[in-house]
DNA sequence: CTTTCGTCCTGACTGC
DNA sequence: TGCAGTCAGGACGAAA
């Protein structure tokens, strides 16, 4: 399930990859993803050449040579898997760019969530899914003050301010488990008491995860593509995403006593988190 | 306005 | 063995 990290992680990859590359030949094998792909798409990729590849949140922006805007969002299945040379298509291949190099880039999406549009760069910052969307958490404009400022008020649970993309972009449901232990904060905690100290708290525990996690990303992958050609993904273990009735890892509280890590649900999304260390 | 909830999709897993 | 049911999740639109 990509979130920021892994978002991240991909878009090193691929820049490491097709920057500066032309597309000699783009195959589409279904254009039924979350919305329906673009008209024409192939021909309108073809000759266009990669000049930057950007991140917004958990899009992917790769920049043309004719002032277009290819954009991806890998959903919760996405992948991106590179290969030199052009490939027998699989299951769930549904975009398989080829570049000049003899590069293969292929888009695969078992559950289909993911989106790809194609965006006038001018017209990017109107675009509806990113027009709304808040602060980048590894930003500088991402700070206490601004955090406390858009969860004042806020009647819904911390874990739940949290995945709103509008609050903060590029959390999912991972990440916000991970950064709420490390800042010692309850999942079930209103939003509007989030403000001043535990805000303080919260900011450099968000900012702290993701870096982490992009970090292993990039040392564990050798130019953050693997072995089988997939870029992104990597083996990260939680402190508590997942470990229900398991130790919560790095957590000085007597786990055994009390059952170890909780489990509820939320906004019909599993939390888990450690009650002793998160008021 | 704010907040919650259902929906899309398919593979992995559980339980009978 | 087989099959029905549940779960996972990001983003959005509808409902409350």
């Amino acid at each position: 399930m990509p979130e920021l990290p892994e978002v991240e992680t991909v878009r090193r990859g691929l820049a490491a990859k097709i920057l500066g590359q032309r597309f000699v030949a783009v195959e589409q094998r279904r254009a039924d993803l979350r919305y329906p792909l673009p008209d024409d798409l192939p021909n309108r990729l073809v000759g266009r050449t990669v000049e930057a590849i950007d991140r917004r949140a958990k899009y992917l922006l790769l920049r043309l040579d004719d002032g277009m805007v290819l954009m991806i969002h890998l959903g919760m299945s996405g992948r991106m898997l590179l290969a030199d040379g052009r490939q027998d298509p699989g299951p769930h291949d549904h975009l398989i760019f080829m570049t000049d190099d003899g590069t293969s880039v292929t888009f695969n999406d078992v559950r289909r969530f993911g989106m790809v549009d194609l965006v006038s760069s001018n017209a990017l910052a109107a675009y509806p899914a990113l027009a709304s969307l808040g602060p980048e958490p590894l930003g500088d404009d991402f700070t206490p003050t601004v955090l406390s400022a858009s969860l004042n008020g806020k009647r819904t649970p911390i874990k739940a301010a949290l995945l709103d993309q509008r609050v903060v972009a590029g959390l999912g449901n991972i990440y916000v488990c991970e950064a709420l232990f490390d800042a010692g904060i309850s999942p079930r905690r209103l939003a509007k008491t989030v403000v001043g100290a535990r805000a303080e708290r919260l900011v450099p525990a968000i900012k702290s995860v993701l870096d982490r996690a992009i970090a292993v990303g990039g040392s564990s992958l050798r130019d953050y593509v693997q072995a089988s050609g997939e870029l992104g993904y990597f083996q990260h273990e939680w402190a508590v995403y997942g470990r229900e009735g398991q130790p919560c890892k790095g957590c000085d509280c007597d786990w055994e006593a009390n059952g170890g890590v909780q489990r509820l649900v939320q906004s019909n999304r599993s939390t888990f988190y450690c009650p002793r260390r998160q008021r």
